[in-house]
DNA sequence: AGGATCACTTGATAAATGTCAAGAAATTAA
DNA sequence: TTAATTTCTTGACATTTATCAAGTGATCCT
């Protein structure tokens, strides 16, 4: 298996030299999961970290009303961890589900302290994934604070474009916060202009 | 100056040895701010990381109608950080502003680094402290993104009842993502029950 | 103390979004 | 292919929240 996307993403957030990336990935295992299934289930202890290669994904929670939630959305490459559940040890609360058929590089927690641990340039690596992650969430709970509906749909589609074509409707409006017949009214508004 | 309580929160988060966290805390730095004082401005590259001892802070931007958004609400002790500007040495796009008096305990970023390549129960102090952070703002967006307006004010109620006494309704409308009048109409509202 | 400013409340009305229900369109499964 | 299921759209109406404007009370300033 090619390891040259997850190296990539390694060296496109931080500069690294080449051998120590090969040294932080090379005990990364590949697999592949189809479309709609669950990655990390509720109540679990998440024990693996995982880097999505290919494919779109979502995390989400059941509410009061056993309605779905979504709380993030992933589009590769990027990394997917329930945070909480790995660096604390405690259940997920949270749900991972693959949208397409996907493609990961998974490593266990042991491995990731030994790294954290060793190897100062993953170190600063895991904190700069930490502040972007905490910034970018930043961001959409300012939206969600002072932007309304349409406002916070049309950016979406200016920042991830790719997300309308590959998520349904029901799981977008739920990410904006909003139900899915008014998501269908803001897009019906929109295609006029 | 007594640093019993910097070192309290240290053991609070995580059992690290007495004598690291003196380790830690012996670079930090005493100093006060008196209520409504900017503790770190606009556009300014945050190069210090804080500890609020004692007091009430929030930080907040200003939209593009020059109205004031509150993000983040901090009540002692706590750390209070701009990621984003500190580990990725960019200008902040939030101010950070003491609503009553406070007291601090400050340190560079020069000590943070030392520290985190350093000292094993730093990083792994530090990384819990992103994890705790990330899931607070991880929680809040999905309330925001998931209730009402009532049940996020009576859920500040519940989980920070200090904050309705010490903050002027307007910041919490706004940390609410509501308007003041709103506000006043739930307070109103729920005073009836 | 007296005027200025600020914090909060309230009324009338408008805009944004939700709810429920039905139907059309697309996708999936047998 | 057909039937079943899911996804998306739409209408009628209800609820939530915003807007604007005015008024009251509190606080600050010199």
């Amino acid at each position: 298996m090619n390891k040259s996307r997850l190296n990539n993403y390694f060296h496109s957030l931080f500069p690294i030299p080449e051998e120590i990336v090969k040294r932080i990935t090379a005990p990364f295992c590949h697999f592949t999961l189809d479309k709609n299934l669950t990655l990390i289930e509720k109540n679990t202890i998440s024990t693996k970290t995982y880097f999505l290669e290919e494919g779109y994904m979502r995390s989400y929670i059941l509410n009061e009303e056993n309605e779905e939630i979504t709380t993030n959305i992933y589009v590769a490459p990027c990394f997917v961890n329930d945070f909480l559940s790995f660096f604390k040890k405690q259940p997920t609360k949270v749900i991972y589900q693959t949208i397409t058929d996907c493609s990961f590089w998974e490593t266990s927690l042991e491995n990731v302290q030994k790294n954290f641990h060793t190897i100062p340039e993953f170190r600063e690596f895991s904190r700069l994934l930490f502040v972007i992650n905490y910034s970018k969430l930043n961001d959409r709970l300012i939206e969600m604070a002072s932007q309304k509906a349409e406002t916070r749909y049309l950016n979406l589609l200016k920042e991830q474009p790719l997300v309308i074509q590959h998520f349904p409707l029901k799981i977008i409006a739920s990410y904006l916060g909003i139900t899915d017949s008014t998501l269908s009214r803001i897009r019906k508004e929109i295609s006029k202009i």
